[in-house]
DNA sequence: TGATATCCCATTGACGCCCATGGCGTCCCA
DNA sequence: TGGGACGCCATGGGCGTCAATGGGATATCA
C-alpha cells in the first residue's frame, strides 16, 4: 500500500539529488514538479534564499501572491519598493522542458555554489535547492541558528511545523 | 474571452541583458513583450524612476491605473504629487520595431546610466530598466535592509480554500 | 539635401523539442 | 516464490526553431 496520494495536496518533503547536465539541465524531482503544476502552474519560480547559499523554488500561486501583495500596496513606498526588489529582482520563472527539466540560472547557480548535482530538499508547499555538500555542512553546523533565523523569509506567519527538532 | 483578469496574465519575473547597437535600438525580452502586448497595448510605456536610477516600464493597463492613482487617491502627499506629475511629463510611449525593439529616450537613458547594455528586470506588472551594475548595487542594498530589518513579506491571504495552517 | 527614423533582410547562437538510453523498482506469471 | 517483462523516471545528445543582433536600404522631416 502507498504511504501517500498526490491525488490531491501533495506535499514537498524528502531529498532529492539530481545530476546537472552539460546544458545545465536537471531534473525536478517527479512529485515535486508534480505538486507546483497541481496548483496551476506550469513553470517553476525560483529565487535565492537570503539567508542560506541555497536556491528557493516554488510555484505559480505562491510566487502570485508575492507579487500581488508588493504591486497592491503603496507603489512608492521605499519600503516595499526594496522588499520587492529583494525578492523580484533575482527572481526567475523556470520552464520545464517536455522531461521536466529546468535549467538554473546561472547567477542562482553561483549564489548555491551548484556545479554537477543539485539536492532538492522538500520545504512543505516549496522546496530548496541546494549543492548537496552545503547543505550537510550546513545542516551539521546551524541547525539552532537556522531555528532561530527561521523568521526572515517565511511567508507563513503560522506553520505548524517548526525548522526540525 | 477574458474581458482582462489580472490574475491570469504572464507575471514579468526574471533578469535580461540586451545589448544597445549604435542606433539606440534594444531589444524587449519577449516574454516581457508579450505580456505588455497581451494587454491591449502596441507600445511600451517608459518613465523614469524617481526613486532609482532606472527606467520604469510598463503597458498601456498599468499606466492607465498609474495616471489614475495620481490624479484621484489621497495616497500622496502633495510633494509626491509633484514628483508624480514628473514622472509623467518624461513618459514616452516607445513604438516596438518589426523586431520588437525600441529605442529609449535620450534623457531616460542618462537617468539611469546606461550605455551599451540595458537591464531589464521583471517587477510582477512592470519592468524596471537598469544599467546592469548599477542594478546590482542596488539589488545587494536591498537584501541587505531587508536582513536588516528582518521584514517579513506581507504577503495577501492565500487562497482560503487551501487554508494555510 | 542632410540628418534621422523606420523597415527589411541576414546571421548566429541559445534554447526548446524530440528521441534514445539506462537504471531501478514493480508487477505478472510460470 | 523466483525470474522475466514492463513501466517510470532520470539522463544524454542531436537538431530545428526562434529570439537577439547587426547592417544596409528606404522613407520622412527640417
Amino acid at each position: 500500500m502507498v504511504a501517500h496520494s498526490e491525488a490531491e495536496m501533495a506535499l514537498l518533503v524528502g531529498k532529492h539529488i539530481n545530476k546537472i547536465d552539460k546544458k545545465g539541465r536537471v531534473s525536478v524531482p517527479k512529485p515535486f514538479r508534480a505538486s507546483v503544476m497541481e496548483r496551476g502552474g506550469s513553470v517553476l519560480y525560483v529565487y535565492p534564499s537570503f539567508n542560506y547559499p541555497a536556491i528557493e523554488a516554488c510555484g505559480e500561486e505562491f510566487m502570485r501572491r508575492l507579487t500581488e501583495s508588493l504591486c497592491g500596496k503603496e507603489m512608492f513606498s521605499n519600503e516595499q519598493e526594496d522588499l520587492a526588489a529583494a525578492v523580484l529582482d533575482s527572481a526567475h520563472a523556470l520552464p520545464f522542458d517536455p522531461e521536466g527539466r529546468v535549467v538554473l540560472p546561472k547567477d542562482l547557480i553561483a549564489h548555491a555554489g551548484i556545479s554537477g548535482e543539485a539536492l532538492f530538499v522538500g520545504r512543505g508547499e516549496s522546496m530548496h535547492i541546494w549543492q548537496p555538500d552545503a547543505h550537510e555542512i550546513h545542516r551539521r553546523n546551524g541547525i539552532d541558528q537556522v531555528r532561530a533565523r527561521r523568521a526572515t523569509l517565511p511567508l507563513l506567519p503560522s506553520s505548524p511545523e517548526k525548522g526540525g527538532a
